[in-house]
DNA sequence: ACGTTCACTTAGTAGTTTCCCC
DNA sequence: GGGGAAACTACTAAGTGAACGT
């Protein structure tokens, strides 16, 4: 591996990157320097990187046919570095990344919408008190939305009935309303003939071929092509979302007072698209047009419509793995990485002022601590019409709990209505402060801080330090809790080992985050089967070490350690261990016999009556045979269990069982691992710090001084993304 | 000075694909 | 080689924070 390349770090020259104004004073000719100057160094560095591009360049010279069969490969995105030829490293020029201007040219195809409504067949209708009634299709599509979320916990959310029913009626009222009944109650509605049918459509493509269903998703490929790609500045990039949002029932999270809401279809008439001055503008639908089209190059989006929900814009991106989003990740970092710089000063003024005699100071400093120790967000203002979850500025009376001497315990709904609940310890003056807040007249319902918002937070920030806010603090002690946590890893042990060890960082700093996600519905039984199978493999080591000692009882006293661990198994720990095999065992061959037999069913019309006769019978015959072979050594099993002395086969000698014991070690080493890990993270999130908060050069250091492959920590699309850290940390990069 | 708008990051989940075990 | 779980991706909602408009 070349170091040089490894070791080059990335500092950004200037990150005061001043937003908007100053339009015409920017650096204009960036790009273009960029891509001369990278271009005469990308071959070299390719091919000290690794040989395997060179390699391919020159097969793919060959014949025409092998040219279509790299296009298609790389398309698909299976290789890896597969479009390497053609991207641009910004990274290596790190000094060009200011500026106002995002691009000089941008070129695009506008972007996709979702296939028009596919009426459902006359026999399908929703059924109002007791009788099927006809739609118009605009209103028949809306009971389709909801027809086909009625099992799930959406359609029997009151708000969210509440929200679709008004919409419903809406629509009905704007067009020719229903003929038969007038639609006033959605307790007389009844969806589920609609939620049949689209139930039935999914078990039938789901239940699809695979030869079919790859065949489908070419074709969506092929017209997916000329939307999956822009031009910027000569470059090609891909775009993230060219996927028009189809339209639906609003799905807010948490107790959303618009949930179930209507979700209207996107015009391209909604559309404004941003293109480059001279480039072509892309044809609108048939019989439309766009709303508007704009050349604005000082922002990054393509194209972007007015949600009609929240009034919120939507916009069309690029990808995690474009430049823009490269950059952007680099300078977030970076800016985190200065705050080392001020942390220290920081921290010493908000403690002083946590003392001050002005209340606005106080409250500066009380929150700034629980953003910079508890990693809160900031908490803005939120309208009522959003549901009712809080940061760090929006906490309320309710929110907190004082325990005397100076214990807090948080409980709210943060971002996405997750719960944030912890029992903390908190320095003294906090907790006192805390305690004038609350004070009376204050009641539930109240801001715990009164005087503040996240502006004037992030004013007191910037005091200390240029575009300082208070995300950066999240950002900052994310990373820096990662740091700490892999210094303390040892480098020994297998990448196994290891990439359980760099995950138990992870977990650190998703907890400080407080990055959660749903307990998987199997959770409990994957638990509770892992536990058990653990205990089969001790069953079995033990069982083995038993028999060492039956060829040879003099073993005992030559290790006595090594054998300690005999006694642990009881006659009836055994035996219960034996029972509940058994059954498994059964079970599991029932369970096969069942399917096989399944299976024949299915063939029986490509053969004849005997033939299945014959075959049927086969199928019994084996099945007989396989269970008394199980009967068999279950009763063996059992009387082992019984007498604990063990049946001794021709075979054995003590090296053979010790080979045998080992590999058990190693399973029951192996499978232990991955039952902390399962309990571990049930309810912990770690992609999300990993995708947003750890600086990617960390994980990079890691697996470099680790000698952890990092295709065991970043997954491709991760990879794609933070390939500007890959190329450029070391095994010695520090946060 | 303050609410609104705009542009961007951050977030969990639903749906799809891959992997792993028998 | 098939079925279920784990892994990954796509999707889009929900934040932050600066600039804008009044």
């Amino acid at each position: 591996m070349s170091q040089s390349i490894v070791k080059k770090e990335i500092v950004v020259g200037d990150l005061k990157a001043p937003k908007r104004k100053l339009k015409t004073e920017a650096k204009e000719p960036s790009t273009k320097k960029v891509k001369t100057e990278s271009t005469s160094t990308k071959v070299q560095k390719a091919n000290a990187k690794k040989g395997t591009k060179a390699v391919k360049k020159e097969t793919v010279k060959v014949t025409k046919k092998e040219v279509e069969k790299e296009v298609k490969k790389d398309s698909q995105n299976t290789d890896d570095n597969a479009e390497d030829e053609d991207t641009f490293k910004w990274w290596e020029n790190p000094d060009d990344l200011n500026g106002e201007i995002k691009w000089e040219t941008l070129e695009h195809n506008g972007v996709m919408f979702p296939p028009p409504y596919e009426p459902l067949p006359k026999s399908v209708k929703l059924y109002y008190d007791g009788k099927p009634v006809s739609l118009p299709l605009e209103a028949e599509e809306v009971t389709g939305f909801f027809g086909a979320l009625l099992e799930s916990e959406h359609a029997k959310n009151p708000v969210f009935q509440k929200n679709f029913f008004n919409d419903f009626r809406k629509v009905l009222a704007e067009t020719s309303g229903c003929p038969d009944a007038d639609i006033t109650s959605f307790d007389k509605c009844d969806f589920s003939k609609i939620y049949q049918y689209y139930d039935k459509k999914r078990e039938e493509k789901k239940a699809l071929p695979s030869a079919a269903k790859k065949k489908a998703k070419e074709e969506r490929e092929k017209t997916e092509e000329m939307y999956k790609y822009c031009i910027i500045d000569g470059r090609k990039e891909q775009v993230g979302n060219f996927h028009i949002e189809p339209p639906g029932l609003f799905r807010g999270r948490g107790a959303h007072p618009k949930t179930g809401a209507l979700k209207r279809r996107v015009q391209p008439e909604d559309i404004t698209l941003n293109l480059g001055k001279e480039s072509p503008t892309p044809t609108a639908p048939e019989g439309h047009k766009w709303g508007e089209i704009r050349h604005d190059n000082t922002v990054g989006w393509l194209a972007m419509w007015k949600e009609n929900i929240m009034g919120n814009i939507k916009y069309v991106r690029l990808s995690q793995n474009s430049s823009f989003k490269g950059i952007s990740d680099l300078k977030k970092f970076e800016k985190a990485r200065e705050l080392k710089q001020h942390v220290d000063k920081i921290r010493t003024d908000y403690t002083k002022k946590l003392k001050s005699s002005m209340m606005i100071d106080r409250q500066i400093a009380t929150a700034t601590y629980l953003i910079d120790v508890f990693a809160l967000r900031a908490g803005g203002e939120k309208r009522d019409d959003e549901a009712d979850t809080v940061g760090c500025c929006s906490l309320r009376f309710e929110h907190i709990f004082l325990k005397p001497p100076n214990t807090v315990i948080f409980d709210f709904l943060g971002k996405d209505s997750i719960r944030f609940y912890q029992e903390v310890q908190v320095d003294s003056q906090v907790f006192k402060n805390m305690k004038i807040f609350k004070k009376e007249p204050k009641k539930p319902g109240d801001d715990l801080f009164d005087r503040l918002d996240p502006s004037i937070l992030n004013k007191y920030f910037q005091g200390f330090m240029t575009g300082l806010t208070a995300k950066v603090f999240r950002t900052y002690n994310a990373s820096k809790t990662m740091q700490d946590q892999l210094d303390l890893i040892p480098n020994v042990g297998t990448v196994k080992e290891k990439v359980v060890a760099f995950n138990a960082a992870n977990r650190e700093v998703a907890i400080l985050c407080n990055h959660q996600r749903t307990i998987p519905k199997a959770h409990q039984a994957g638990v509770q089967k892992l536990n058990e199978k653990i205990e089969e493999m001790i069953w079995q080591k033990i069982k083995l070490k038993r028999i060492m000692l039956q060829l040879d009882k003099t073993m005992k006293k030559k290790d006595l350690e090594y054998f300690e661990e005999i006694e642990d198994l009881t006659k009836e720990k055994e035996s219960e261990i034996v029972s509940r095999w058994s059954k498994n065992e059964l079970e599991k061959l029932q369970k096969r016999f069942d399917r096989e037999k399944e299976k024949l069913k299915y063939q029986k019309k490509e053969m004849s009556a005997d033939e299945y006769k014959q075959k049927m019978a086969e199928l019994k015959e084996e099945n007989k045979k396989k269970a008394e072979k199980a009967k068999e050594t279950i009763k063996q099993f059992k009387s082992e269990a019984k007498s604990q002395k063990y049946e001794e086969k021709s075979s054995y000698t003590a090296e053979k069982l010790k080979l045998q014991i080992d590999k058990l070690e190693e399973r029951i080493k192996n499978t232990s691992l991955q039952l902390k890990d399962k309990e571990e993270n049930s309810a912990v999130s770690l992609d999300t710090s990993k995708m947003n908060y750890i600086d990617p050069r960390l994980t990079v250091m890691f697996s470099k001084k680790y000698d952890v492959p990092i295709e065991k920590l970043f997954t491709k699309t991760l990879r794609e993304k933070f390939a500007w850290a890959i190329e450029s940390a070391g095994a010695d990069w520090k946060f």
